[in-house]
RNA sequence: GACCCCAUCGUCUAGAGGCCUAGGACAUCAGGUUUUCAUCCUGAUAACACGGGUUCGAAUCCCGUUGGGGUCGCCA
């Protein structure tokens, strides 16, 4: 039998990450089995079930490149035959139907546990045992006539032929129900993988207060889909060894349950942040450029009359420093004439006693040079330098806070070379004035 | 509270009885390179929760304790 596995988000408009790493790891031993990996869009909830909350599923499964093979299945489509199970379970004798608690809402219909022990084998966590007064009949089709999420869940699977159901720690009690359903149905049970939860410091599930806890969130800040894949498939799973930086496909090879962890996994902002540095220097240029040029126009920061191949040479300077998509912004520097000036920067390194000075003299050197590539405007300073008996940092640091406004950014000759002479120069006279230098 | 699950450096993990003086990565700290920052290179700090067994031998197996977590809806 091919493996068959699905993953069945409930649209609330955000996807969390601990459901989307159940998605992943539903995708990852579809992959590896050679099986398929399905979508179910459990939408029974009409009110939260807007048509933009499952789009934010669709857009985040696409941005994580985590592709189905089957069209979606949309839950609500569906009622007919999971009204139809009821019926089927009531006529066996697996149902019966009241008036739960004599609430007066009306007769529903509950679901007769077996009544036995009930034990099954967790791909995870090992066998799984409870006992039969610890098990209650449940609802599954409430007085209003609409079926439970149990009953819809199971007949669902079953009808999409799952093999492996691979879902939330959370999920575990339910499980019993969940074969007991299958079986009074008739069917085999599908094999079941309970992944532990992801926690934040306090090791208390992970959530919106944790700080970005939505894949939106990661889009939106400027993460690459294929990092977080790798960061997320990692946090819980290994594939032995000190293998970290992987492609989905590598990982699918090397996905088996034995190598999932049992324990819950705390979310680590800080080596995600890494991991997406790595991801991010073996972009394709053009790749980065296009998100990087996103940025600047989402923030007002593009302007369509730079030069052809000026974010490239940005970005080119800026090398390692860009972590994110978003780090663009810190640089708006390069994008317009009217960037503040960092108050302690200036302090430190214009204000400093002859800074001012310093930076005239640089000026006028540079005033008088034709070839400004970063070659030169070095050369010329270290001949400056020189003949002053200073350190290059006399002279660089004010000319930086000079044009950029910031102590900190990529290497000064070659900040230079993009911004070209006369930028500099303008920058230069601007920030003399500015000082009050004569 | 009842039932269930879990427990290796700060974090993610490797480890399936001797290869462990417990390895890697991130983070941290210290040096080096450098015009700042970032990168890069070197090195360092840092863990088997505790107590009992089993065994010639235990991070690895068993039991208990402690600590964490999950579930107890006509929610999903």
């Amino acid at each position: 039998m091919t493996v068959r596995t699905r993953f069945a988000p409930s649209p609330t408009g955000q996807v969390h990450i601990g459901n989307i790493r159940a998605a992943i790891y539903n995708w990852l031993f579809a992959r590896h089995a050679g099986g398929q990996f399905l979508l179910r869009i459990e939408d029974t909830d009409r009110e939260r079930s807007t048509p933009a909350a499952v789009q934010a599923v669709l857009d985040a499964m696409a941005w994580l490149g985590l592709n189905y093979d089957e069209a979606p299945v949309y839950q609500s489509t569906q009622t007919a035959a999971h009204l139809a199970a009821a019926e089927q379970l009531l006529k066996t004798g697996h149902a019966y139907k009241e008036d739960k608690g004599g609430t007066g809402k009306g007769e529903c219909v509950i679901f007769r546990m077996p009544g036995t022990d009930m034990s099954f084998r967790d791909e995870i966590k090992g066998d799984l045992v409870k006992k039969a007064a610890d098990m209650k009949d449940f609802v599954i089709v409430r007085s209003d006539g609409t079926p439970v999420f149990h009953l819809a869940n199971v007949v669902d699977d079953l009808h999409m032929n799952i093999t492996h159901i691979i879902r939330g720690d959370d999920h575990v009690e339910n499980t019993y129900r969940h074969v007991a359903l299958f079986r009074a149905l008739g069917a085999t049970p599908p094999k079941y993988a309970h992944l532990p939860m992801i926690v934040n410091a306090q090791g208390k599930p992970y959530s919106k207060r944790d700080g970005a806890a939505y894949v939106g969130d990661f889009r939106a800040k400027g993460y690459l889909g294929e990092a977080l894949f790798n960061y997320l498939a990692l946090l819980g799973w290994s594939p032995g060894g000190d293998r970290e930086l992987m492609s989905r496909d590598e990982m699918a090879r090397l996905f088996t349950f034995d190598r999932v962890q049992s324990s819950a996994a705390q979310f680590d902002l800080v080596k995600l942040l890494w991991m997406n540095g790595e991801y991010m220097r073996a972009l394709p240029r053009e790749q980065r450029e296009a998100a990087c040029r996103a940025v600047l126009q989402e923030r007002g920061l593009w302007n369509d009359a730079l030069p052809a191949g000026y974010l490239g040479r940005v970005l080119d300077a800026m090398a390692e420093r860009i972590k994110l998509f978003t780090d663009i912004a810190d640089a708006g520097y390069f994008f317009t004439e009217d960037f503040a000036f960092d108050e302690k920067s200036v302090q430190k390194r214009l204000l400093k006693p002859g800074a001012l000075e310093l930076l005239a003299a640089t000026r006028t050197v540079y005033a008088g040079m034709a070839d400004f590539s970063a070659a030169a405007t070095e050369a010329a300073l270290r001949e400056l330098a020189t003949a002053r008996g200073l350190g290059m940092g006399d002279l660089v640091h004010p000319v930086r806070v000079a044009i950029s406004g910031t102590a900190v950014g990529p290497s000064l000759f070659h900040m230079l070379e993009v911004f070209g002479k006369d930028r500099v120069l303008r920058r230069m006279d601007k920030t003399l004035e500015k000082f009050g230098h004569r």
